[in-house]
DNA sequence: GTCTATATGTTGATAGAC
DNA sequence: GTCTATCAACATATAGAC
């Protein structure tokens, strides 16, 4: 009897038994965590969809929370980092003079619909799984949350403080807040969800863009409120 | 033998074994729900929370889903209600002229921080389950927020579209999902979460309020964008 | 690195006593 | 109306062959 299973030898060849199961895992978790949400996605469903085995993703990723992390950042770290460059930029052409409101928003916002536009109709979309992190356990997203956004947001904060130096630091850091929350709302898909978009087409991602920015805009600009 | 085990008579006394099982199960599902989502909550988990077991939700509310849709009803329901009175009374006031703005987005958002005012501390907060209905499995929400905000949506755009006639209809559209938007994003509690918010007393509710609807007002009022 | 098989616990739901 | 006991299905994770 042929005594010889193993590979005979260490040699070159050695079939490529990696493959990409670790990228076709990290494609199946963005898209069915971002359709389904952490606990509402099993690891069963989604190594199949991956089209491998449970003990595979546990082989590369350890936990099912692991593998949501690495899901999130995968995006969310190139993205945040494309919104930096895109700030230093502009700050380097404005050679200290403040930036406008749109130049700011500009530089947050661009980033997600750049990709959005580059991926579409593919599996992949941040936008969606960034939505995750606003959504999500606490427990496993918040970290992770600080951890990813805290530069951008000082950064951009401290960009914004100087384009609207009349007003205070908190109500700043509350309109801040409040465009994340526009944000989130349209990447988590709730614009095409609409009560009153029901049955119509959906509206072309660059207009939904454009009224995003001017809206943001007009909010950050807000006047002040009296202290009553 | 005596075999009268059956209640003697139909009686007034006869026991009050229901007690509040019911409303006890709908705080504990609101409080549950909202902190820890749909499929993260357990059945088991959330009756003990309820101090019941689980065939008391399931002879109450038949299922799961059915315990969701009925803690979300309960709450949301009476809010669009108070949403659709104060417009009412508004439009009454104003006597066929437009409504401003602020108007506008007060009658929507003051329902919502009135009701958390009232239930401060308590258990029970409109707040967080109203996000819920954005973050939930759509499949189980889209129809009730179809059913629930259909006729509030419609009556508050028709009465947007009366305060800003240089608006089109598409761009009001977004405009007034951007607001859900923003408020979804406070209400599920993003606001203490913010990476620059860690580590800070969280600002009192009168204070986001009145920066909530600044930043509102001032975005759906904003300059329409070239067509380009 | 990937699989099959399995361990161990939890889930939502139901049956039936009282 | 409420309970205890139980169900079948499913969860995540691991062990070990190859």
């Amino acid at each position: 009897m042929s005594q010889a299973t193993h590979p005979r030898d260490g040699s070159l060849e050695e079939a490529p038994p990696c493959r990409n199961t670790k990228r076709r895992l990290l494609d199946a978790a963005e898209r069915l965590f971002a359709e389904r949400g952490f606990e509402g996605t099993s690891l069963r469903a989604l190594t199949q969809a991956a089209g491998t085995s449970i003990s595979a993703a546990h082989y590369h990723f350890g936990s099912k929370e692991e593998l949501l992390r690495a899901t999130l950042e995968r995006r969310v770290a190139p993205m945040n980092a494309s919104r930096l460059e895109r700030l230093d930029a502009a700050e380097r052409a404005a050679a200290g003079a403040p930036l406008s409101v749109e130049t700011l928003v500009g530089a947050y916002l661009d980033p997600l619909f750049e990709e959005r536009a580059t991926h579409r109709g593919s599996l992949s979309d941040v936008r969606f799984v960034a939505a995750r992190l606003y959504s999500d356990p606490p427990e496993l997203v918040s970290a992770l949350k600080r951890e990813l956004f805290g530069e951008v947001s000082r950064r951009f904060l401290d960009a914004l403080a100087r384009a609207l130096p009349e007003c205070s630091r908190d109500e700043l850091g509350l309109r801040f807040q409040f465009g994340v929350g526009c944000m989130v709302h349209v990447m988590s898909g709730q614009i095409e969800d609409a009560p009153h978009a029901q049955g119509r087409d959906p509206l072309p991602d660059d207009v939904v863009h454009h009224a995003l920015v001017r809206f943001l805009s007009a909010g950050l600009r807000a006047p002040a409120g009296d202290p009553r």
